[in-house]
DNA sequence: TTCCACTGTTAAAAAAGGTTAAGCAATTTC
DNA sequence: GAAATTGCTTAACCTTTTTTAACAGTGGAA
């Protein structure tokens, strides 16, 4: 059986948005609604859920799209997203691709158009499966984000939450910078002074942990967050 | 023969609360009606029945409809909810509030306008997730959320109240978090610390009598909750 | 070079959770 | 109606996880 596909649908006006949740659930889509931007941030963040693919009204209350979009893509710029804009004007769609939209669409649109895209865009990015029996490798390390444990020589070791959080972080952006206050908000809720500190430790726990395996390194990049780096 | 669909009905006003109780019973559901949005959170909460529906008044007495809908949404995503609110709230009371894919009506309505919508409403959810409650696995195991009964190796085990509850919310909630306090409040009443520790001992009850299929495991998220795993 | 914010690391303190068993009230059984 | 049983809570004790502290080392701007 295929597993349904999550889409994180942030749209302010209810009318568009039932309608936009009731036709993609009807195309066998898992949606989320939210109304506010805010809204949408917590649940993205909210590890209740992943989301394979994201819809965004460009105008919402309390943060508007690109804003949101713009925090997502700090940790993430993988997942698909897609802008809803109501404007035609040139400057929204542009100011949209630099922040790493993958298509936009002008109201007013069809419905059939936008499944289009969806499928186009699915198509050709490789969904990250969530399942609980997915494992990767870091290194010569096999890790299993959602078990939490690493297959290290000396058996398996499972991580704790705050290890597993941050390390999936890492690899997610794996030979990217990982942001250090996007990463303290992500996972520490708030990116203050102990948090920062708190994050550190997890860093060298986390070096300690992956020490078996010379190929990879966690880099810190002075000021800016950290970099997992693992050589060819 | 098709099961009753049973709707809960959360209507301070006792007017309009007997005529809707009425109506949808003359129209072949089974409908619980609730005076305070505390009563009709308790009901919800309550072992006796499963709800396939929820209609809340938006104003009541003790907790209102937003609050309660929050309350639900923290361990269920599925039941729809449907909003009953006065003309005279303004609309962007209404947007402040995330309802996520939530339907609202505005009073006065008509008993035929009402009924349609869920009619609507029931035919887009998937099926499957109505009967949830019927007779399902856990990994390997049989579990009877109704009967209360697992179908271990060394017989058939009857499930405590509060275990069976615990379950539910676990199996409910699969392969994501179950909230801490969100399930302290539905299961206990009072999310407080002694209550807590009551919750971690149930926890260590399941994990025993689920003990006898390895690919079952419930995993702590630090400080936020619980999660059922059933491995592959 | 010098200074100071930033990071690395280890250890101690604090908070949260795992588990077993004792306590207690309600109910059932004899 | 006393005794046993049941279901849940509270206590106790221990482990794990996370945070905070302390101190040492680094890096980049002035």
């Amino acid at each position: 059986m295929e597993k349904k596909l999550n889409i994180l649908l942030a749209e302010d006006d209810d009318n568009l948005g039932q309608l936009l949740y009731t036709y993609l659930q009807s195309k066998g889509f898992a949606v989320t609604l939210a109304r506010t931007g805010k809204a949408a941030y917590e649940k993205y963040n909210g590890n209740k859920t992943h989301f394979d693919f994201i819809i965004l009204d460009v105008m919402m209350p309390e943060m508007d799209g690109f804003t949101l979009a713009k925090e997502i893509r700090e940790l993430d710029k993988q997942t698909p997203i897609l802008f809803l804009t109501a404007k035609a004007l040139k400057e929204d769609k542009l100011h949209g691709f630099d922040l790493g939209a993958d298509d936009y669409m002008t109201k007013p649109f069809s419905m059939e158009e936008l499944l289009a895209r969806i499928t186009a865009i699915m198509k050709r990015v490789a969904p990250e499966s969530r399942d609980v029996n997915e494992s990767m490798f870091v290194g010569k390390i096999k890790y299993e984000p959602e078990l939490s444990t690493l297959h290290l020589e000396d058996g398996v070791k499972k991580l704790t939450t705050k290890e597993n959080q941050l390390l999936q972080l890492l690899v997610k952006n794996k030979n990217e910078i990982l942001d250090r206050q996007a990463t303290l908000r992500a996972v520490w809720g708030d990116d203050n002074y102990f948090n920062g500190r708190s994050m550190d430790v997890y860093i060298a726990k986390l070096r300690k942990l992956l020490k078996e395996d010379p190929s990879i390194e966690i880099m810190n990049i002075h000021g800016v967050g950290f970099k997992l780096i693992v050589k060819a």
